[in-house]
RNA sequence: UCCGGGAUCGUCCAAUGGCAGGACAACGGACUUUGAAUCCGUGAAUGGAGGUUCGAACCCUCCUCCCGGAACCA
């Protein structure tokens, strides 16, 4: 068995309920609009994170509303110096992975310079840019405040000719980084600071992932987003609150420009999530400060990270879809999450056993050498999934977990006398209990029911408890990596005087070995999602090997035993 | 203090002048060959003060609080 493949998004236009930038396309298609571009812009300088995938699901799915509409993979790498090939080809991946398909459309802002660098051209013509040689700290000392209107540059006034020959010595590379910029005339007393002459480029003599060395200036961000979209007939360019106050610059170069039906920005909230980091500073200070094994480590908020944990792309959009889409500043508890992909494990996980703590029982009534199988449903609340053999001999594996010597009140696992089912084999009673010479229990005794084949007794008496086992003639070894929350704090970025990482959960990763596993599992390959019954649910680690079998706890399931123990 | 946004159960999202509803979480119960899942039930909210209206979460006024903005980052 392998990797499932990316299961494809239902087709339905809509999984969810209507959000408000729903609300707003779908009165502009009543009020005629046939044409219809999303777009999702990642600059290609990290992983993405299931924020991004926050704005995939909106932005694909709003691409589902109109027959011939798309959403268009837009690299906005316009920041050579922190761009990488391979992390265009991992965020290619990871939308895939995620079930999204660009179709023909994937683009790069860096296919426009020309084009952007004629437009920057064409308004220096027509005055409404000029090559500024101030030094950074100057203009942004011109720039203002708040509350003080900036001043304007000395050499604001210069001619459109002037400009013009700068300019093309600038991009002819004549000129030191810092040495000029271009900037946007427009307001330097505006009340909105990014209409004071924002720069639209600047000189980087630095190569690009993409053009190579074709280019000593670079257009920033405002310059090339807002063109890029227009470009392209992006019809709604969705994006996050932190750019609302872009959106007077987004709309003044589009005016300047003169494109009809220019694209409309429209913001909304960035997911934050309880127990986890988003921002990706963040996120690569965990990596390179060596707290994580790297940006697929499993308990990462990457998509990377979740894949290698077993966590499925249809949970993450089944989430995605349920937080909603609004402009409120929110902070989504982690337990929505984690229900997301239970909800979807549990439909349709294989089912296995496997003992992480293996206790050993001698059923001393069951002959030394003879040995039988029990035929056991794959998952119980599917007939189509299957069954496999499961085999069963005198010695077996059993929790230590679901063993106490001296039952705690409402305990009904395996204590001394008690009858208790194993699963899908027999009825078993504990006998005796071996220690060594510590006191520590080495060893259970017991007898089994032959009568009770299957797990039921021919009386129909009945037993409260049911545990998970494993043959110890027939066990798999393996080393199974429990993994847990990142992070001890809700919020562990709201604390302005101490860092993340002191807020790190130490148990984050327990690493358990010569843990015990059904032999059926050798049927599942890397990445292989599976649930180990009473336990979790789990997932084939993308390296494991025959010879080296390791599972990552992806969920482990919910515990109201737990909740009983932990109350006492 | 200036500009741009935002305030509804513990959390997220609805209700768009007409009974404040759903999901998650919590709690209680039923069922159970997974103490899972499933099913049933309980508690839980309109930031504040005025105003308009037969009627306000929604409209108006004032206030309060929260977030973002002064990169040659995106």
């Amino acid at each position: 068995m392998s990797e499932t493949p990316p299961s494809a998004p239902s087709g339905k236009p809509e999984d969810h309920a209507p959000n408000f930038v729903d609300e707003l396309v779908q009165a502009e298609i009543d009020a005629g609009r046939t044409r219809l571009v999303t777009r999702f812009p990642p600059e290609p300088n990290g992983y993405l994170h299931i924020g991004h995938a926050k704005s995939i699901v909106t932005n694909f799915s709003l691409a589902r509303k109109l027959p011939g509409a798309h959403c268009n993979l837009r690299f906005d790498d316009t920041n050579p110096a922190k761009e990488e090939t391979e992390f265009v080809e991992s965020i290619q991946e990871d939308v895939r992975w995620l079930g999204f398909d660009w179709g023909e459309h994937c683009y790069f802002a860096s296919d426009y310079f020309q084009q952007l660098y004629d437009m920057a051209e064409r308004l220096i013509r027509e005055g409404k840019a000029y090559v500024d040689s101030q030094s950074l700290d100057d203009i942004r000392e011109g720039r203002g405040s708040f509350h003080q209107p900036g001043t304007e540059s000395p050499f604001r006034g210069r001619s459109v000719d002037e400009n013009l020959d700068l300019f093309r010595r600038m991009r002819a590379g004549e000129f030191d980084e810092g040495a000029h910029v271009l900037r946007a005339k427009i307001d330097m007393a505006s009340k909105d600071l990014k209409l004071r002459d924002p720069v639209m480029y600047r000189i980087l003599k630095v190569a690009h992932h993409r053009t190579g060395t074709a280019w000593s200036i670079y257009p920033m961000y405002d310059w090339a987003h807002g063109q890029s979209d227009a470009i392209e007939g992006v019809t709604h360019s969705i994006c996050t609150l932190e750019f609302q106050n872009h959106r007077g610059l987004y709309e003044w170069f589009h005016e300047q420009l003169g494109f009809q039906d220019p694209p409309r920005q429209i913001e909304f909230a960035r997911l934050n999530l309880t127990y986890t980091v988003l921002s990706k500073r963040s996120l690569q200070k965990l990596v390179a400060a060596g707290h994580v094994s790297g940006w697929d480590d499993p308990r990462m908020p990457t998509v990377a990270g979740l894949r290698r944990r077993g966590v499925s792309p249809a949970s993450i959009r089944a989430f995605c879809e349920r937080i909603g889409v609004s402009k409120r500043d929110s902070f989504v508890d982690v337990t929505l999450l984690e229900h997301a992909i239970r909800e979807d494990l549990n439909a349709t996980s294989p089912r296995l056993m496997g003992v992480l703590r293996p206790l050993r029982v001698v059923i001393e009534n069951y002959p030394e050498d003879a040995e039988e199988t029990f035929e056991l449903a794959l998952n119980p609340g599917d007939d189509a999934a299957g069954s496999r053999a499961v085999p069963f001999c005198r010695e077996v594996f059993v929790d230590r977990e679901d063993f106490m010597e001296v039952p705690a009140p409402k305990f009904w696992r395996i204590f001394p006398g008690n009858e208790v089912r194993l699963r899908g084999a027999c009825l078993l009673t504990v006998t005796r209990v071996i220690k060594d010479d510590a006191g520590e229990v080495t060893e259970l005794r017991a007898t089994w029911d032959p009568e009770s084949r299957g797990g039921n007794a021919p009386d129909g008496r009945k037993v409260k408890g049911t545990v998970h086992w494993v043959s110890a003639r027939h066990a798999v070894p393996a080393e199974v990596r429990l993994y847990d929350r990142l992070f001890t704090e809700e919020n562990p970025l709201s604390d302005e005087e101490r860092d993340l990482v002191e807020f790190l959960n130490p148990d984050s990763l327990e690493v358990l070995s010569g843990c015990m596993l059904e032999p059926a599992v050798r049927e599942f390959g890397p990445l292989s999602r599976l649930q180990l019954e009473r336990v979790g649910y789990f997932c084939v680690d993308a390296a494991s090997e025959d010879g080296g079998l390791v599972l990552n706890r992806t969920i482990a399931l919910k515990d109201s035993w737990a909740k009983v123990a932990a109350k006492r």
